[in-house]
RNA sequence: GGAGGCGUCGCCUAGUCCGGUCUAUGGCGCCCGCCUGCUAAGCGGGUUUGGGGCUACAACCCCAUCGAGGGUUCAAAUCCCUCCGCCUCCGCCA
């Protein structure tokens, strides 16, 4: 949620971030209106009460025939409190119903426009020239048969489309991913989390994915809790209701957690492989930090993104997501899309958020610095999603003999495995 | 899954049976001041969070807040109901 602060005193802003990712600008006017008749609705509340409490106070002290006066005359004041009480709470629901529905700001950085508005920040290293290399690239389902490290048929068969086995080398070089990733992250000061993948709707809804992401999460049946799509979810939710020392920030996780998505509305899109599937494990960044230090720790997080993609020896591009693209909880999002042979164009593997306080607020953390209470940020970015850096290492570093080579970061967590052979 | 116990403003704690004087007790910690070669001790004061009013986003005033939400009542920490969490025991089980 949005600061309403910043509604009230400076509604342009809000109208000029709506603006730009191409949203309603009336919905704030809707939502100025509603601020005003919750704050008229609170005034009349307090006052009645106050009222009532005043009097209540007099009627131990009443003698008894002033007694029964008193008693008739609050009787009446208490229905008023109660109307004025339900109209109170009637406001301040359609105001938070309204509010719920704006987005974050945008960062002033962040393109204007949507999906493919974007802007390319950097490239980092070259695609591979298989056609110099005189032959055909093999795609990473092909790759991954003949090494024996994915099995999509079965994945089908067990579980339906968008699933799949990670066996022999496959399952190895999960593990490897993740613990290359926890090991990374852990030396950059870095608290490793298992999280739970189940939350209950606090969480889904505090992080922004019950909106109109709503379609793409998992319910569980006859239970009130949610199969998380990443461990963000998780994570943000790890301090709710709590207030964090200042000098305790910033707090750093990474957060290992199966992850899993409905696909709602990508019917037809990466039907082949495993690129997009209903689940998946990753290794996820997540920090609390101030606002004003924000700016700087996303940042960090791209570097660090940027870190991993390195060491798994990958062609890279790092994009500033434009801001109809960004979720309802980001003001600024990078993402970095690893080249993929076959399909000659770059996808994307990490993603890196800054939420600065919309998540914070609906999730009621807090800071405490100098005795001041204030609004916290969080910020997430992806250290590694183990299917798509899989498909891009096999990809990239495959041989025409179907071997594939590892990155040379990657061997010690494969056992000195320098290349991954066919079976 | 069954039975029982518990949840108070950072931590501990009084209060809940018998509703109003609870503007929630006391201790610890913390903050400010006094005292003081320094430190400690001592003394005095302060110390939940959110919101509204008024404003300099100060001070001040007000409302809510005793796990959460309902209910009873003129009045709820206190009585009733539902839910959540923690603990103990039993059953089952990786």
């Amino acid at each position: 949620m949005i600061d309403p602060r910043i509604l009230r005193d400076e509604p342009d802003r809000v109208r000029a971030a709506q603006a730009k990712r191409g949203l309603s600008v009336e919905v704030v006017d809707r939502a100025l209106a509603a601020d005003t008749a919750r704050r008229t609705a609170i005034a009349t509340f307090e006052a009645k009460r106050a009222e009532q409490k005043a009097l209540g106070a007099k009627i131990p002290r009443a003698a008894p025939e002033e007694k029964q006066q008193l008693l008739a005359q609050t009787k009446t004041l208490a229905a008023e409190v109660k109307d004025a009480e339900a109209a109170r709470v009637a406001a301040e629901e359609e105001w938070s119903e309204i509010l719920k529905t704006i987005p974050n700001l945008a960062a002033d950085e962040a393109p204007a426009g949507g999906e493919d508005d974007y802007t390319v920040i950097e490239h980092i290293g070259t695609p591979r020239d298989f056609a110099a290399e005189g032959f055909e690239p093999r795609d990473h389902v092909e790759i991954g048969q003949l090494l024996g490290a994915i099995d999509i048929e079965r994945g089908a068969k067990v579980s339906g489309s968008r699933f799949y086995f990670l066996t022999g080398v496959g399952a190895q070089l999960e593990f490897a991913l993740v613990n290359l990733a926890l090991d990374q992250a852990r030396a950059a000061g870095f608290t490793q989390v298992i999280a739970p993948a189940l939350v209950r709707p606090r969480a889904m809804e505090g992080t922004g994915f019950l909106g109109q992401a709503a379609d793409d999460v998992y319910r569980i049946e006859g239970e009130d809790l949610y199969l998380v799509g990443t461990s963000e979810v998780a994570m943000a939710a790890y301090h709710s209701d709590e207030i964090l020392d200042a000098a305790t920030l910033p707090r750093r996780y990474a957060a290992f957690s199966p992850c899993f998505r409905k696909e709602a509305g990508s019917h037809g899109k990466d039907t082949r492989g495993i690129i997009r599937v209903h689940w998946f494990d990753k290794v996820e960044m997540f920090v609390y930090t101030t606002i004003e230090e924000s700016y700087a720790e996303h940042q960090r997080l791209l570097a660090w993104e940027k870190e991993f993609l390195d060491k798994l020896e990958l062609a890279y591009r790092v994009i500033d997501t434009a801001a109809g693209d960004l979720g309802l909880s980001a003001i600024r999002k990078f993402d970095c899309e690893a080249w993929i042979p076959t399909q000659g164009r770059y996808r994307e593997l990490t993603s890196t958020s800054n939420c600065t306080d919309f998540q914070a607020r609906r999730l009621d953390i807090r800071v405490r610095e100098e005795g001041q209470t204030k609004a916290i940020a969080t910020l997430n970015g992806t250290l590694t999603a183990i299917p798509r850096a899989i498909v891009a290492i096999l990809e990239t570093h495959q041989q025409a003999d179907g071997s594939v080579r590892v990155p040379e970061a990657l061997r010690p967590y494969l056992g000195g495995l320098e290349e991954l052979k066919p079976v």
